[in-house]
DNA sequence: GGAGAATAGTTGAAAATGCATCTGTTGTAA
DNA sequence: TTACAACAGATGCATTTTCAACTATTCTCC
């Protein structure tokens, strides 16, 4: 049976995928991150900002799937937390860099073992090639969908002239 | 360099995971749940029920990762909205009983096939073989992350007795 | 160069969420 | 039986998130 209107959660991917990033986000929040007053959110923005250095809001937007305007806020407890600075664009004055303080600096740098150590807790059992292979499922299936949003996101000229629009 | 205390957010897991499990969720919900006025949370309520029927709402929170409280309110839109059905349990008086509804079976019957073509559009480009694994890797990696913390929930007589816990 | 569109970021107000606490119910063990 | 712990659910309140609207800057192209 293949096209029933039931629907077995422990075989739907988006439900699998989405329970594993929750219960691994949970674990970590609670457990690590709590007791530094961070929230899962903040480190997302601290561990972008780790990983690709000093960036605009709109690119860690992208990086985090922080809304904007959470972000801002976010990013303004971040400072006056001493953990990140803001500081005006060099190029552009309507854009803001945001960039790790030395203090969020030493903070990333002690939590990122304890991140790897979640990451290895969650993969036991799986064998190197295994691993492998789910990490690039994973990152084709972003980018399945990605392109995706793309096509419906694109001005009108660069979609495939279709007459069956619904 | 394995030991680094830099990130490579596109090799780590945690990441790679939340990343598809948030865009598809919000695909799906703009697109497919927002005409009809629904929240991702809510389509994962009604599918929990689509799924394994009639449940107590301490159910659909294990089931869903929705907070308790949280739930306690989505369900009561949801009765407002007249897509499910709250009664207490035949059993007992302290639990509830939620169901879909008429109506809200049908929506969900509705919906499923279109949540199906979004796992398809994400997993496009995958064998099945590829596919099969990636949804078994995950099933581990939840089970795994699961154990991991019923450790630390247990009382501590199921613990294993050690010493060298920091 | 200048008008208007697009972009980056912020903010107000409403809605959703989470935590602590409360109520009522059931289980357990003296 | 009774007392007490555990449990399911609901609710008050503070915090967080979101959407829309707004400001300010930069881009585009006539």
């Amino acid at each position: 049976m293949k096209h029933t209107s039931k629907l077995d959660l422990g075989d739907y991917l988006p439900y699998l995928v989405n329970r594993v990033g929750t219960i691994i986000a949970d674990q970590f929040g609670a457990e690590a991150l709590a007791p530094h007053r961070l929230s899962i959110a903040m480190w997302r923005v601290m561990a972008a900002l780790a990983a690709n250095g000093s960036q605009r809001q709109i690119d860690i937007v992208d990086l985090t799937s922080i809304e904007a305007s959470t972000l801002s806020r976010l990013v303004s407890r971040l400072v006056r937390m001493g953990l990140v600075l803001r500081a005006r664009s060099a190029n552009s004055d309507r854009e803001v860099a945001v960039e790790l303080s030395a203090k969020g600096a030493a903070l990333v740098a002690r939590l990122i073992p304890i991140a790897r150590d979640y990451e290895q807790a969650a993969i036991a059992g799986l064998s190197r090639e295994e691993t492998l292979l789910l990490k690039r499922c994973l990152r084709r299936l972003y980018g399945n969908m990605r392109s995706r949003s793309a096509i419906s996101t694109a001005p009108a000229i660069y979609r495939t002239p279709s007459r069956d629009r619904r």
